[in-house]
RNA sequence: GGGCGAUUAGCUCAGAGGCAGAGCGCCAUCCUCACACGAUGGAGGUCGGAGGUUCAAGUCCUCCAUCGCCCACCA
């Protein structure tokens, strides 16, 4: 008998927060393969905090994770963090411009000492929030894809690409941000419907003969134009190809990317993509500033002239133009043009616009030196696609599946350098003697120590010279992502097990460099590789030209795009390339979760890459969740001021109410609207639920286990709750199974309320506060007594019982709540609530008799209720009753005391025919009779029976036609038929009750 | 231009051939010894529209309307 108070969210879920990852409880250090559930969680950018789809993602991956983990598998879920390119410089440039400091000032190894001073900032708070959450990950295995074996993963992966002829690089037509300044990926490009203009522009021909009308929607680009182009078929122009115009404007020689000059007077082409039916039906073609152009200027072989520099700004070959930003040239174009006579006319255009998907920026297409990944290789796509076209992953729900393969279907060619800072920097040297490019991974190296040393060198973290003290320093200096771990512990822990017994210290790596250094060592290269400064006591290591031997290098500048680097996610954190026991134990993992704006950028890069280098899938399924909404259907976001935090809901409102509102509104292909208020009803869920322990510790007797032997045998109502729970549990797993988790939680809510709280907890008092007569005889009492105590013990014991159940089986949804609840309670034998088995289905717990017996039981109850509550009796009044019944009479008198209880009764006594001057209800063949005293109202229960009168009338009406439908008896499942006929008679009779009831009413108006 | 999804109670959404459901909100009665974050009872629906299939259609098929999303190099 112990009270535990009032349900307080705060406190629970932070002390349970800090012991499970204290006690490391989710943490599984050699995980069966056989019996391993693994995971790895989308890893959050390093940009900020967590969003509400964050919590959602974050949270349906615990409730499977702790389902799967009390299922007994060894649940590895790896957390970890992105470094987010461009993304995250954004941000940190955006706060140093608010110190009035800009990047570009700072230079490159500035700006990311600043980075890097920041990442751990936003990567502790979402930690923080990750925790308080409640999720199940094994932070010891956490990673950052900038951490040592991510980058070197990154290096080993561009390597192999590029050996195997899969990543090139090239001068391409690329979107270009002239904000961000870097190229983007197709993916990155935002089309945006707007309202432009379509301008019409006449392109003189050169012998004076006439114009030709081109017709554009960006003419500063005709700066640029190499050619104009029409189709071959169209008949308009078929007599001008060939012939050469003036470009307008351009009375200054452009130079061509290639160094050649261009002149003004450029060729009228055919060209078959040119589409005659468009504007006039002529391009004016601008290869260095169009995707279509380029195409068109390849085939061509026209020059490639470009007119803007990185920040899109009119460059030389804008002439008269240069200098002016892209609109004010539009603009000044325009005017000469217009005074010129050549504007032939403006039209109103819809249109779409590429925009940095980043920043917003209009996005210009032009031509610069990129790297691409040849993603649609067959050595690439077609097992990327097989495998899902297969089954071999399974995309929930499957409609993605179509979608994906769509994708996949229209591939181009990936690009994945980015002109940025921030991220892996791609491990090209050109040689500036031979111009050869020459790739470098630690794998050129056969010894340890220039392996850390080339990798350290290569992620930025020592300078091109150092000493072995800087070194050694860097190395036992704590990681970045496990603090706990030196540099080299990590190393040795993620990347290098190999060498897992090797110490390096100041004077370990001196006596290295020197003995490199001799040259009467015998060394496994040829030649050293260090290079000792005798001025500055420096070292140097040396990279040498793998075509000449020059040590004349220069790295290349780029970085990757962050998404080639997430890509290597699912087995890069186990630790590949080495072959390490988890990757062995733990890939594929078997789920991944995330939401579908990330389908193209992420999951189809994971099985292409995973495919490509692991020859296995990355994940066995793939759950897709929605978007999260506010309540009007609009996208969450800081600039409309209309987001949630999920940390202001865990405060408020408990974590575990944030989880279950979230998993209840998850149903598959739709979004979700939120709003606070749909916090609060699930906070009122947990709090039901806690008094609901509340109650049962209340009244559990302390050494009840011990007397668990003299129980008295299972009433009804006790074999009835435990039939409900076992169809629940038996939902609940299936539920989980197919990943409908709104299915699951409503189960689970509508069982603890509506069955467990509403009736068996009601019912339950009767024996737990049933005392013996005072006024028998001695014997007898202390033979009652006993008896009492024994029904006592088994109602306690079926309360505990079936209580410890619900908490196991609710648990994954609302893990705090249920963790402090179950560890109140006698039964609790191990440290937490979370590794103990998932309830499963019992055959044997299921009892159709007892289960039948009771729902009526609710009915007759019901019915008494609703009379009472139509005469607007206080619940708190006691009524008297008589009663008549047909075959519901045994259960009536079986469950006496329990109607007197839940319906409130003094009396329930049995007559032969109704009394005179009653009011009266009924339930089927239960019929009760109230005596009617003053001021009963009378005229309201009329007016209930009125309305079911209708109602009845109505239904039996419609089962009479349908039974009157000849084609209905022929044809229908005979089952169907015998179900109308008998619900037809029901109704007959219930309308027969009803009318004789309201004829009895009447009278009494 | 192609594709996908949605449309059911005032609101948010379940239901996928056999008598229209839940939560919230609303109304009424109650601070009944776990819980007013509660109890009990109740009101509320032409299932977006039009056709069709079927004995029977929110449910399957066709078309339409409205809203939303994704993809696409029509200048």
């Amino acid at each position: 008998m112990k009270d535990i108070g009032q349900y307080n969210h705060k406190a629970i879920e932070s002390k349970h927060s800090k012991r499970w990852i204290e006690k490391a409880l989710y943490s599984v250090e050699i995980p069966s393969p056989q019996e391993k559930f693994s995971m790895v969680i989308p890893p959050p950018n390093v940009t900020g905090s967590l969003h509400m789809g964050h919590a959602l993602n974050a949270t349906l991956q615990d409730i499977v994770c702790r389902w799967q983990r009390m299922l007994g598998k060894d649940v590895v879920w790896v957390p970890g963090f992105d470094h987010a390119g461009i993304a995250t410089q954004y941000v940190v440039d955006r706060k140093l411009q608010e110190e009035g400091l800009s990047r570009l000032e700072l230079g490159r190894e500035e700006f990311l000492k600043k980075v890097w001073e920041w990442v751990p900032v936003s990567r502790n708070a979402i930690r923080e929030q990750l925790e308080k959450l409640g999720v199940s990950v094994d932070w010891k295995r956490e990673r950052f894809t900038l951490d040592e074996g991510f980058s070197r993963a990154v290096r080993h992966a561009f390597k192999r690409l590029y050996e195997e002829g899969l990543i090139y690089r090239a001068e391409y037509m690329v979107s270009w941000c002239p904000k961000d300044l870097t190229a983007l990926s197709d993916l990155e490009v935002e089309h945006e419907e707007e309202e432009g203009k379509l301008y019409y522009i006449r392109y003189p021909l050169e012998d004076g003969s006439g114009y030709i009308t081109v017709a554009t929607t960006r003419p500063e680009t005709m700066l640029g134009d190499t050619a104009v182009a029409v189709h071959p078929e169209d008949e308009r122009y078929k007599a001008l190809v060939g012939k050469r115009v003036k470009l307008p404007l351009v009375d200054w020689k452009r130079r061509a990317m290639d160094g050649a000059e261009v002149e003004n007077l450029i060729p009228i082409i055919s060209d078959e993509r040119v589409k005659p039916e468009f504007g006039t039906g002529a391009v004016k073609i601008t290869p260095a500033h169009d995707p279509l152009d380029f195409e068109i200027g390849k085939f061509h072989e026209l020059a490639f002239v470009q007119v803007m520099d990185q920040f899109a700004h009119m460059n030389q070959n804008a002439g008269k133009f240069a200098g002016l930003d892209r609109y004010t040239a539009r603009k000044r174009i325009l005017e000469e043009l217009q005074e010129l006579g050549l504007l032939e006319k403006v039209e109103n255009h819809r249109h779409a616009v590429g925009k940095c998907y980043r920043c917003k920026t209009v996005l210009e297409p032009t031509v610069s030196s990129q790297w691409f990944l040849k993603v649609s290789d067959p050595r690439i796509r077609e097992k990327a696609m097989n495998t899902v076209e297969e089954g071999f992953i399974k995309f929930v729900p499957e409609n993605w599946k179509k979608i994906y393969l769509q994708w996949m279907e229209n591939l181009r060619d990936w690009c994945i350098s980015r002109q940025i800072w921030w991220g892996h920097r791609i491990p090209v040297w050109y040689c500036e003697d031979c111009g050869h490019e020459n790739l470098f991974t630690d794998e050129d190296f056969d010894r340890v120590y220039d392996k850390l040393i080339f990798n350290l060198m290569a992620d930025g973290k020592i300078k091109e010279e150092f000493t072995p003290e800087e070194v050694a320093n860097i190395l036992h200096s704590p990681s970045f992502v496990h603090p706990e771990l030196t540099v080299l512990d990590f190393y040795k822990k993620f990347v290098f097990h190999k060498y897992h017994s090797t110490e390096v210290d100041a004077h370990s790596l001196r006596l290295f460099f020197t003995q490199d250094l001799n040259p009467m060592a015998i060394l496994t290269e040829k030649k050293s590789r260090y290079r000792y400064d005798n001025k500055k006591k420096t070292y140097r290591f040396v990279l040498r030209c793998k075509k000449c031997g020059s040590e004349n290098l220069r790295q290349e500048t780029d970085v990757l795009d962050t998404w080639f680097s997430s890509a290597l996610w699912p087995f890069g954190v186990f630790g590949w390339p080495e072959d390490t026991k988890d990757l062995k134990a733990l890939y594929p993992t078997d789920l991944l979760v995330t939401g579908f704006d990330i389908i193209f950028f992420w999951v189809a890069r994971m099985v292409m890459m995973g495919t490509y280098f692991m020859e296995d899938i990355p994940f066995r399924d793939v759950y897709i969740h929605a978007l999260i909404r506010d309540e009007k259907g609009q996208k969450m976001s800081k600039t409309k001021g209309n987001v949630i935090d999920p940390l202001d809901i865990v405060e408020k409102y408990g974590a575990d109410a944030l989880r279950f509102t979230l998993a209840i509104l998850t149903q598959q292909g739709r979004d979700i609207r939120l709003s606070e208020k749909r916090f609060e009803g699930y906070k009122h869920f947990a709090n039901k639920l806690w008094n609901a322990g509340r109650f049962i510790l209340m009244n559990l007797e302390p050494d009840l286990l011990t007397k668990l032997p003299y129980c008295a045998q299972p009433r009804a109502e006790d074999l009835w709750i435990i039939t409900k729970l076992n169809k629940t549990i038996q939902k609940v797993n299936k539920a989980l199974l197919e990943y409908e988790f709104s299915e699951s939680a409503r189960e689970l809510y509508e069982f603890i309320w509506s069955e467990f709280c509403d009736w068996y907890i009601e019912f339950s008092k009767l024996r737990l506060y049933s005392k013996p007569d005072e006024s028998l005889p001695e014997e007898e009492r202390k033979a009652q007594e006993e008896a009492i105590n024994r029904e006592r013990i088994t109602v306690q014991a079926t309360l505990l019982n079936v209580f410890e159940k619900t908490l196991r089986l609710l648990h994954p949804f609302m893990p705090f709540i249920t963790e402090e609840l179950w560890l109140e309670l006698p039964t609790a034998h191990k440290e937490s609530i979370s590794i103990i088995e998932y309830p499963q289905h019992n055959t044997l717990e299921v009892y159709e008799e007892a289960e039948s017996k009771v729902e009526r039981l609710k009915e007759v109850i019901s019915a008494i209720r609703s009379l009472r509550s139509d005469l607007r009796i206080e619940p708190s009044r006691k009524i008297r009753l008589y009663y008549r019944a047909g075959e519901s009479k045994g259960l009536v008198e079986e469950f006496m005391p329990h109607i007197l209880s839940l319906a409130r009764l003094e009396n329930l006594e049995e007559v032969q025919t109704a009394p005179p001057n009653c009011l009266a209800g009924f339930s089927k063949d239960f019929e009760f009779y109230l005596p009617v005293e003053e001021g009963v109202k009378v005229q309201e229960l009329i007016n209930s029976y009125s309305r079911r009168l209708s109602e009845v009338e109505k239904s039996l009406q419609n089962l009479q036609q349908k039974l009157g439908n000849e084609n209905f008896l022929k044809r229908a499942p005979e089952e169907e038929v015998s179900k109308a006929k008998e619900a037809l008679e029901d109704l007959q009779r219930e309308r027969q009750k009803v009318e004789t009831l309201l004829s009895l009413l009447k009278g009494l108006v």
